[in-house]
DNA sequence: GGTTGTATCTCGGCT
DNA sequence: AGCCGAGGTACAACC
């Protein structure tokens, strides 16, 4: 019944009926057919492909190209059933299911490799560079986008969400900023959302808007500038070259 | 120099400088550190984990567990560079890098297992139930929206882009509709700026609107009713019930 | 090649 | 648990 254990570098010979969780990958290269019914249908014809279980129960079927979205996949948590190949049959099938009844069939034809290995925990990826961390360097600078700016504060509430920054200018008046790090028009509607909802204040009105971003789209600037919200295109390194080493946030 | 062989079992002893396009999927396990510089710098501490090099060149940086997407990447078209662990060091480093300048710099600590494989070309993924499929069951079934309703013609064009269905009803009017499986609040918007450029044709106008998804989000059907857009929910199941056979996509 | 719109999106944060 | 926004989004279709 156990089709894998801890620190094994091959499969048992007689790998079991269901999947065992929490005793690391199992890697198979096998000749593979799939498919997959749940929140569409899609099929695999016969092919060779890499099969990968993970200790949580998921699968992934990879190709020998593409990118790294798999051909198909069933995401966690799920149940794994393995039916072994009868005498005169030459295929296996893995029955992979979710709690929401999505299925993924695996028909296995040909095994050209099988093994399994205990990896533990895994510490997890930092990073850095994301709309977050633009958020805090522009709110610590904020006469970047213009003199004698202020900052009211950053993450602003409003009934339809937050606000990236909400700033005063020189002249004292309310300044709503929009932080992406690529400007597309989505970025645009919602400031602009914001922007209605944050004039219909009479304490705050008028506020005037700004779209910062490092990259921003033709588009987006066009229909930006034509509801009078002014663009800036944002500079990361040098934001982050006049940063006080306190604030950083890893 | 050359890196794996076709239809290998396992990686050569002695592999060289330069991963080879075109010879199938390499698998490691190992211990390894791994950083990210492009469009965001990652780094993964030292941990036990699968890396899987494809023919292409893309490599994935998978950990036991998460969903198909790895802890870190490269996608095609890259090269893999690979420097051989000198004899008194225990590790070796890996260079992936893309035309566009973003680097992934894989040290290996400790191998666990190496494998390569040839699988050949993958006949790919057919899928049904997406929203084309939808668009199409509701143009044929378009009494769905209100009864005596006759088609425009679907993808009616417009300047910024087409309109999904384009429909008369039973009074002549004119109605937009906007297909969604999900319908968020990108939808409304989308739609909304198809209406107002209908609208100031005279031709045309008045166009009302109709917002069509398997599921509509409640700030999204929010913002739409208040905007005089009517929400449908679809039944994917049904309309695909009464669909004629001829009409299938598939 | 750029742009647009979808996705079995995934993932994280928050209510 | 659901909702919402961001993503190294990826990916395909279309212009």
């Amino acid at each position: 019944m156990l089709s894998m254990r801890a620190h094994a570098n091959s499969a048992p010979p007689n790998s079991g009926c269901v999947h065992r969780y929490g005793y690391g990958v199992r890697i198979l290269v096998a000749t593979c057919t799939v498919d997959y019914v749940g929140r569409l249908t899609a099929h695999l014809p016969a092919a060779q492909r890499v099969i990968m279980v993970k200790a949580d129960g998921s699968v992934l079927i990879h190709a020998d190209g593409g990118s790294y979205k798999p051909l198909n996949w069933m995401s966690p948590p799920c149940s794994l059933k393995e039916k072994e190949a009868e005498a005169e049959e030459d295929h296996a099938l893995w029955l992979v299911e979710n709690k929401a009844g999505e299925q993924l069939r695996i028909t296995i034809h040909e095994v050209q490799h099988d093994s399994a290995h205990e990896l533990g925990i895994d510490p997890g990826l930092q990073k850095d560079g994301v709309e977050a961390h633009l958020q805090v360097l522009l709110a610590t600078h904020v006469n970047v986008l213009g003199d004698e700016w202020s900052l009211v504060r950053r993450e602003f509430p409003t009934a339809i969400g937050p606000v990236d920054l909400m700033c005063k200018d020189a002249n004292g008046g309310s300044v709503a900023v929009e932080i992406k790090r690529r400007g597309e028009i989505d970025g645009v509607e919602q400031l602009t959302r914001y922007l209605e909802l944050l004039n219909r204040d009479p304490l705050l009105a008028p506020v005037s808007g700004v779209f910062a971003a490092q990259e921003i789209k033709p588009q987006a600037r066009t229909l930006a500038e034509d509801r009078g919200i002014r663009c800036v295109v944002l500079d990361y390194e040098a934001l982050k070259g006049t940063e006080d080493p306190s604030l950083r946030l890893f």
